[in-house]
DNA sequence: CGAGGGGTTAAACAGGTGTTTAAAACAATT
DNA sequence: AATTGTTTTAAACACCTGTTTAACCCCTCG
């Protein structure tokens, strides 16, 4: 392993520093050094240290979808299976077994501060993901649900896995360490937030749902 | 507004420039120019750079509770319209009227990569807000709802809005500008974020439905 | 054999970082 | 008005940053 090409090298170091830092934390000197290569090596393969942070994050999305792949979905199966499982993997995805890796460590920085290698990330691994979801949401919709209802719904269910990525800490600090090891495994997670979800998506294919205006189905205090 | 304190004013300079650009990134000189104040000025009021960083932390969040404070909620309201609320106020205090202000984006990167301020940060601030939620659950939860349900089910509907605070740029390359022009006002998008989480929590009431194992309620593939 | 070139190396470079210092300016008290 | 204590100031300090440079190694090809 350690007879690897040095560029290669030097990518799979700056993984986990970038993941950790931040890019401007980061610094050239630091992967160099876990790499095991010289410190002109970042310039010389990769010209700037911004070009090798894009190379990287490129590189982080599509290692983690090969990593988590999403499972064959089988055709005939019931859309509340599917959307268990799409759910099980997302939540595999960013979770991982023992805390989120360093490529979704590092996506979720791109996510929350992007910067030029944002657009590409979301162009070849949010939106196919993304696109999944609404496949399924479409055979548990009427027919009529509008676009942007049917899009909201999936950031409803994408943002409950998105969660537990991005306040774990937080989390475990309101409700204990002893309650996050008992119920808050990866598995338990997802079977809740389908059931959540399920639930929730059942009142859309009650009819008339989608024609009363929100004001009608809740008095305005 | 000039005329104010030498610390007053570099804390209020360094607000923004933390936010955006984050702890390391962020230099002491660009906040002592903001704040047209000497660059020594960090160090003798505040001793470190880390020191002004975790006092604008705690300020940022008492600030941001004391603009967007939470209506009082009249005790016989029903609980369906006091989650409403609840809903649409964490909403608006995490989005603001033009983007997330500095106050939230500070804490967001608190949440995230947390420093030494984010315990107390759950204490005053996450941790309370988390607590009212949980008396609104449990209006409309049976009473023999299990804790680790109800905070399940709580940071459901918390991970639904801070979702768009998380990932709006990602959803905006989405689903398109014009989309989100359209229908992802602070307003709307809290009204579906209540309708969706009134229809989950409905399900909780049918009776038995809390003693089914969660296996049974939908077939392992 | 020996000339050439891609890869590696240590050293240096120019600029920026947080922090410290000693002198100056100011305010308030005696 | 003199003196104390506090605040402000410009300059310097020591260190770290990304990047460049020129010498060097090693392997291939004529």
């Amino acid at each position: 392993m350690a007879t690897d090409d040095t560029p290669t090298r030097v990518l799979a170091a700056a993984g986990p520093v970038f993941a950790d830092k931040g890019f401007q934390a980061a610094t050239v000197r630091e992967i160099c050094q876990a790499a095991g290569v010289n410190l002109a090596s970042v310039n010389y393969h990769f010209r700037d240290k911004e070009r090798l942070y894009i190379e990287t994050v490129k590189r982080a999305a599509h290692l983690r979808e090969a990593q988590v792949p999403m499972p064959e979905l089988p055709p005939g199966a019931p859309p509340e299976v599917k959307l268990r499982l799409f759910i099980q993997t997302t939540l595999t995805r960013m979770m991982g077994d023992r805390g989120a890796p360093w490529q979704v460590r590092l996506m979720t920085r791109e996510v929350l501060h992007p910067s030029s290698a944002c657009e590409e990330l979301v162009r070849d691994y949010f939106r196919p993901h993304f696109d999944r979801l609404q496949a399924i949401l479409n055979e548990l919709l009427p027919p009529d649900a509008p676009l942007h209802l049917r899009h909201q719904i999936g950031f409803s269910i994408i943002g409950q896995c998105m969660h537990y990525r991005v306040a774990w800490h937080v989390m475990t600090l309101i409700v204990g360490a002893d309650e996050v090891a008992a119920h808050y495994s990866t598995d338990a997670l997802a079977e809740h937030i389908t059931q959540f979800s399920l639930a929730a998506l059942a009142q859309y294919r009650k009819p008339g749902s989608l024609t009363a205006a929100p004001s009608e189905s809740l008095p305005p205090l």
